[in-house]
DNA sequence: TTAGCCTTGAGT
DNA sequence: ACTCAAGGCTAA
């Protein structure tokens, strides 16, 4: 039922609303916009809108105000670079691959549809900022006057909360980010870049992780305390990193938006999945990054060293669970997961939406549909030859939070058994999430 | 002028 | 050989 209505809403001309016949002009509209902004284009005509340039344009309005029917051609995106200046008929321009990949987005969203039975927004696209690549072929641009019709609007619908965006007391996340055409730099969808700005150099955080554990160590070889056991050290790790967590989410997109009681649940069960991307990306960082080399190898010697520690050290529990964290990371290493897809996922995880919220229940469904759809956006367009990266990625989310949820288990199980060195901000965690589930 | 159908031809 | 988005044609 709500699958149809969806394609249905999609095979709807983006100008009028008539029934689309396929791509023209850069996206998929009906057979008479196509001829419209074609014999408009060529022409050269200008038109005069009688009201005040804000007609509403539909099957049976359209052609009552050819000015405001053009403006909204432009506004959905038609693109004037796609009529020849030379007329030439047939064959092929290069919007041919992003026609593809628009295609092969729909169909990846109509199948998460599905899967989740999650509606995936999808704004109308938007005017892209002035053509970047050239994208005449067949012959050279139309001598066309685009000052006249005035930039396009490309402003996003950022700052603020519009009125419509709350209904009912719940708050909807700001739409910062549409379909293909959405603002994109350089191929990357604003919002991924947004998630990368705010994500930490897991690098510069392992470091200072590593700093604070050795400085630990040895004051207490000063003190004359007895040093900490491998298990004790991993707490005094996972405390530090569940900090670093925290001090992202606080500051980052969307979450800096909740109450603070509504970021706690999503934040207690956030802890272990980061940090194993974290891990992830720190081993994808070290290797990417030549110029740190000696740093690097560093850490990871420091890091293989560790290992080897806890699987001479530690039961039989925690060793499996570190080895099928190493695992997974592997699968996710075989996969060539970039930083950009690693901070995306890190945003899916924390918007998980099936922690229950007292309230804004909407919002982090809405925030997981919008880093789903850009993220399925960025790997389309930045490994096109990959169609299948988005599916494989999510494929692995589960892994994640079962092997989240399990040591989890593991680390209560050494609580009640009094293992855990006090004052642990992981345990302090452990009881306020029991506390509110 | 509109809009449905036709012809074309590079890319696959 | 086929596809499908360009341009072309023409009756309302």
């Amino acid at each position: 039922m709500e699958y149809t209505y969806d394609v249905d809403l999609e095979e709807l001309c983006p100008v009028c609303g008539d029934k689309v016949s396929g791509y023209h002009y850069g996206l998929l509209t009906c057979e008479s916009c196509k001829g419209f902004f074609k014999r408009t284009v060529q022409n050269n005509k200008r038109y005069t809108c009688a009201e005040n340039q804000d007609c509403k344009i539909d099957k049976t309005q359209r052609k009552r105000c050819p000015f405001c029917r053009f403006q909204k051609c432009l506004n959905v995106g038609m693109r004037l670079e796609a009529v020849r200046a030379d007329r030439m008929r047939g064959g092929r321009n290069k919007f041919g691959p992003m026609y593809k990949r628009d295609r092969a987005m729909k169909q990846q969203k109509k199948a998460l549809i599905r899967a989740t039975g999650l509606k995936i927004e999808t704004t109308p696209p938007m005017p892209s900022p002035a053509p970047q690549t050239d994208y005449t072929f067949t012959g050279s641009l139309p001598d066309y006057d685009r000052s006249l019709y005035g930039p396009p609007s490309l402003g996003l619908p950022m700052p603020g909360l519009s009125p419509d965006s709350v209904v009912g007391g719940y708050t909807y996340p700001e739409q910062v980010y549409s379909g293909l055409g959405s603002p994109q730099i350089l191929g990357v969808p604003q919002l991924v870049l947004e998630f990368l700005r705010c994500d930490p150099d897991e690098l510069q955080v392992q470091s200072k992780i590593a700093a604070y554990l050795q400085q630990e160590q040895s004051s207490r070889g000063v003190k004359g305390q007895e040093r900490l056991s491998t298990f004790g050290l991993m707490c005094h790790m996972a405390d530090q990193t569940l900090f670093s967590i925290v001090e992202w989410a606080r500051s980052c997109i969307f979450f800096k938006e909740l109450k603070v009681q509504n970021q706690k649940p999503l934040l207690y069960h956030t802890n272990q999945s980061c940090s194993l991307l974290g891990n992830l990306q720190f081993l994808s960082d070290s290797l990417d990054r030549r110029c740190r080399a000696i740093h690097s190898s560093f850490q990871l010697v420091q890091g293989k060293v560790m290992m080897a520690s806890i699987v001479s050290q530690a039961g039989p529990t925690l060793t499996s669970l570190v080895q099928r964290g190493q695992e997974l990371v592997q699968k996710l290493q075989t996969l060539q997961v970039d930083r950009r897809e690693i901070a995306c996922f890190k945003f899916l995880i924390l918007f998980n939406p099936d922690v229950k919220l007292l309230e804004n229940q909407a919002f982090v469904e809405g925030v997981q549909e919008q880093v789903n759809g850009a993220l399925l956006e960025y790997t389309l367009c930045a490994y096109p030859q990959y169609l299948d990266k988005f599916s494989q990625l999510l494929l692995r989310m589960p892994e994640l939070r079962a092997l989240s949820a399990q040591a989890e288990d593991y680390l209560c199980y050494k609580h009640l058994s009094g293992e855990v060195p006090c004052n642990n901000l992981l345990i302090e965690m452990l009881h306020a999430k029991r506390a509110c589930t």
